[in-house]
RNA sequence: GGAUGGAUUCCCGAGUGGCCAAAGGGGACAGACUGUAAAUCUGCUGCAAAUUGCUUCGGUGGUUCGAAUCCACCUCCAUCCA
């Protein structure tokens, strides 16, 4: 099967420039494409994934990718898909974002002997001239098409200030800059950026009376109609240090029923074949499907070690099976007075909840639990002595839990 | 620059001097049922030494025994006019 093809197949391609075209270009190794990574956070999340998966199968494939950092274009901030105004980044933070998704980035993609390049697009926004660049590019946008592009339209109601207007234009002087400095002919995105993807391409057009292709990976959206990769709580980041690579497992281990196929689909590199017998699964059998998700993609982003160890902690728990890989939180002397401590002080401690009136909440609903056993009396205390060598858990809520170790 | 409307808790949104930690809805969290799913039902949703106390209604000052509510100034947003 080509690339092509397993793309159409996985459900990733949104909307396309000429398909036939794109075609010729990806299947015969002769893209030289890139996807554009705007600094707005100091880790990748499980969108930018997505990206980055299929900058793997295209290069598995012979094509050429370009990770752009949007070191230039963070500076203004990207209207689409949001209803209200960017946060403006210091240049610091811009900066800081733009080294933590470098380092991010080099493990996925294979970037040795020039099979693929990392470029900042501050490199050729930073310096630019207003009034040579108006001169240059300006003409080439007309302000009545802009406005009626989707990622404008959402703005009209809330505002939107002319900082943000010009990030198309922005982005469409990547394209350009990019197509001339590295013979870049196609630009992938995700599909809210269309509209943007196609001011490059048209300027490529006018200035260069040259063609170059876009093509849009499909927003992973779960069976609400939610972006997923998204919790009450934020992103699921890639980064260990801000989702755990537990947390990360759990997040997909607990995808709706209706969404499992599509994110194995979408995300895994399991066979094709493979993931259409499991699309024969049906009711609890769905279960083991979403163990394979959950497992194949912290594999993806954390390494088959840790991907183990998330699995067996969380059969531990949910199962039986062998405690040793839970997540777990370490109590010190100073948190015992006289040898005891109180159950919600364990409960703020532990990080299961955020303050003592909620962990108070939890356990006058009963949902904490001490060794599997379910505590309701808020003055509960656990002795110092009472904990074993091995640790204790401490369970918040069918899902939330911690092994309490002691020094 | 001018006119008008607006800013309330995680979000939407009621509240126009005391009965307000603030209606209602959504979300989140917890319980029951389950398959670590969905749907449904119930509880709960500022903080704390918890029948009480403390801090919140864009900001700063003021009036008052008492302010989310009244006054002054400021900041931000929307719509119309320029």
């Amino acid at each position: 099967m080509k690339i092509y093809d397993e793309l159409v197949a996985r459900g990733l391609i949104a909307q396309v420039t000429d398909e036939e075209e794109i075609k010729e270009l990806i299947n015969n190794g002769k893209a030289t494409f890139y996807i554009g990574f705007d600094p707005t956070a100091d880790s990748l999340h499980v969108g930018h994934f997505m990206a980055l998966c299929l900058m793997k199968r295209l290069q598995m494939a012979g094509n050429k990718p370009i990770a752009l950092i949007g070191g230039g274009t963070g500076m203004i901030g990207d209207p689409s898909g949001r209803s209200d105004m960017r946060q403006m980044m210091t240049p610091e933070t811009i900066q800081h974002n733009c080294d933590c998704f470098k380092k991010q980035m080099e493990r996925f993609i294979d970037f040795s002997d020039g099979k693929a390049l990392m470029v900042n697009n501050a490199e050729w926004l930073m310096d630019l001239n207003y009034i040579e660049f108006l001169r240059d590019i300006g003409p080439h946008f007309s302000v009545n098409r802009m406005l009626t592009a989707e990622c404008y339209k959402q703005r009209m109601e809330k505002g939107l200030s002319f900082l943000e207007f010009n990030y198309m234009i922005m982005q469409s002087f990547d394209f350009y800059m990019l197509y001339q400095k590295y013979g870049c002919n196609m630009q992938f995105g995700g599909d809210d950026q269309w509209s943007n993807m196609l001011g490059g391409t048209e300027l490529i057009r006018r200035k260069l009376g040259k063609n170059a292709c876009a093509m849009t990976i499909t927003l992973l959206l779960n069976s609400e109609g939610k972006k997923m990769g998204k919790t009450q709580s934020g992103a699921v980041w890639l980064d260990p240090n801000k989702t755990s690579p537990f947390d990360f497992y759990q997040y997909w281990r607990n995808v709706a029923d209706a969404d499992v196929l599509k994110c194995i689909r979408m995300l895994t590199f399991l066979p094709l074949e493979q993931i259409d017998e499991m699309d024969k699964w049906e009711g609890s059998q769905l279960n083991q499907a979403k163990e394979i998700l959950a497992y194949e993609l912290t594999a993806l982003v954390h390494g088959e070690e840790e991907a183990k160890k998330a699995q067996e902690g969380a059969r531990a728990l949910f199962s039986a099976g062998n405690a040793d890989n839970m997540p777990t939180a370490e109590l010190c002397e100073e948190d015992f007075q006289e040898g005891a401590m109180d159950l919600i002080s364990m409960l703020v401690k532990a990080e299961l909840v955020t303050s003592r009136s909620e962990g108070r909440r939890a356990i006058e609903q009963g949902g904490v639990s001490v060794d599997g056993e379910k505590i309701t009396d808020i003055r509960y205390t656990v002795k110092k002595e009472d904990i074993p060598e091995d640790g204790l858990i401490l369970k918040r809520g069918k899902k939330k839990f911690k092994k309490i170790l002691c020094k």
